[in-house]
RNA sequence: GGAGGGGUUCCCGAGUGGCCAAAGGGAUCAGACUGUAAAUCUGACGGCUCAGCCUUCGGUGGUUCGAAUCCACCCCCCUCCA
């Protein structure tokens, strides 16, 4: 019994920054009962992605080991828009939009954790209930002081910034939620440490047992600097199809990769250090990158489509083909004329975002049409004949150009 | 409530009457080199019917041959005082 414990901790530690105080959870751990580990959710991103995978992954590994999971939506939260990390105050989102986005992290969430074992929840349920006057009790809670204690408070009050009053109730909402759902442990991102340490206060505030808190780093995106979000456009969502997939994770830089290995794979440590001296020993780092792209596809898609993946990826840019798949632009020339101006054109298609850039593009000798190089502005895409339109090494369509 | 400072192209930030589609940096995109890496180098970076033309400098009016630059009012942000 007490060597299951060890190892239930010794999983529960892998990957996260900190638990607080680890001794509480042990102590809760010991008690033998399963524990309620809760984790907020802000729905302001309509697709899950990499980054948030991170602690969902946890949240299973809890799951696994016989926890009770609140997978909590904070579509009440969500009004606020949480400012943990933002230099400037968030727009709120509209009612809609918070439940539109709440769904599609409801139907994605299950791609890794098990239904039956999650409790789907929205802070709206009882915070709607709470009425402006427990509102103001709520924020009697804590002073100003101790809230620009938080670290981008106070770096965003120094800064000149401005900070709405109503950011101010974000933290107490999520430590509020903690006290209705009598929390166990809840699970964050470090950005977060602030806001579940406030549902520590808060419970003990109502005489309940604190939370433990265990926070898990930050996944960078794709530029390897900035946190993986929808918003910076750098991340790869759950959603996306297994070629592009594969396609971001080799495109991250040889020293994201590791980072990636040590928060994303769920090999063993010992077999990423294995990795780590082959490369030091001369093996391309590239080869390495193309087992997590594997494992990361397999993940959501499975094996067999994850090898696919990966030959496409060879294919198409290990020996220069070019893709099978492609959208395909049917475009309308003006009547009278004999075709479309290829400026026109690709901007039509979509493969530019003006005739401008296209002309650019142009000159710096980054289009083709049927793997031609085109020099000639003033080519026109003839009525009638369908081509390969090429905009860089990544941007094809098929284009169709007819009549009117 | 009072005093002062400020809002410039995706971001930061120069520009204080014509030489401004607006310096510089970042981001981004393309080309070269590669491993669709990274780093580096080169170039581009408002739009269009593209050697020309049209629309931008918080908003609305005004002065002027001409305004991002001057004036008036309005909106927003910051700082200090209360």
């Amino acid at each position: 019994m007490m060597g299951m414990l060890e190892d239930s901790l010794e999983l529960i530690r892998r990957g996260a920054e900190e638990i607080l105080p680890e001794a509480e959870l042990r102590k809760k751990l010991e008690r033998g009962r399963p524990l309620r580990i809760k984790a907020g959710f802000d729905p302001t991103a309509p697709d899950l992605h990499l980054g948030h995978t991170v602690l969902i992954n946890k949240l299973r590994q809890f799951q696994e080991l016989g926890h009770e999971i609140c997978f909590l939506i904070g579509d009440f939260t969500g009004m606020i828009g949480d400012p943990t990390g933002k230099s400037k105050t968030r727009p709120p989102l509209k009612s809609e939009d918070v439940a539109r986005n709440a769904e599609t992290y409801k139907e994605q969430v299950f791609k890794i954790l098990d239904p039956e074992r999650t409790r789907v929840m929205f802070n709206s349920e009882w915070m709607s209930r709470l009425e402006v006057a427990g509102m103001v009790q709520l924020a009697s809670r804590y002073t100003v002081a101790r809230m620009l204690e938080r670290d981008d408070f106070s770096r965003r009050y120094k800064a000149g910034t401005p900070i709405a009053v109503c950011e101010f109730l974000y933290p107490l909402i999520q430590g509020w939620d903690s006290v209705v759902l009598k929390a166990d442990v809840e699970l964050g991102g470090t950005d977060q440490k602030f806001n579940l340490l406030m549902g520590r206060h808060l419970q003990e505030q109502e005489g309940l047992e604190p939370q433990v808190i265990l926070t898990m780093p930050i996944l960078e995106g794709l530029d390897g600097v900035q946190k993986m979000s929808k918003s910076l456009g750098n991340y790869i969502g759950v959603g996306d199809p297994p070629d592009e997939m594969f396609g971001k994770v080799m495109s991250i830089s040889d020293d994201l990769m590791w980072r990636w290995f040590n928060l994303l794979s769920f090999r063993p440590v010992s077999e990423i250090e294995g990795f780590r001296r082959e490369i030091d020993e001369g093996r391309n780092p590239r080869d390495v990158k193309f087992l997590l792209g594997k494992e990361i596809v397999a993940r959501f898609y499975g094996e067999a489509l994850a090898l696919r993946a990966y030959e496409t990826f060879v294919a198409r840019f290990q020996k220069g083909a070019v893709p099978d798949e492609m959208p395909e632009i049917t475009l309308v020339a003006e009547a009278g004329t004999s075709g479309l101006p290829i400026g026109q054109a690709l901007c039509a298609a979509g493969l530019v975002s003006s005739t401008s850039e296209a002309f650019r593009m142009i000159k710096q000798g980054a289009v083709k049409v049927d793997g031609e190089k085109v020099v000639d502005r003033a080519l026109d895409l003839v009525s009638g004949d369908s081509c390969v339109c090429q905009v860089g090494k990544r941007r094809f369509a098929r284009v169709t150009v007819v009549r009117s």
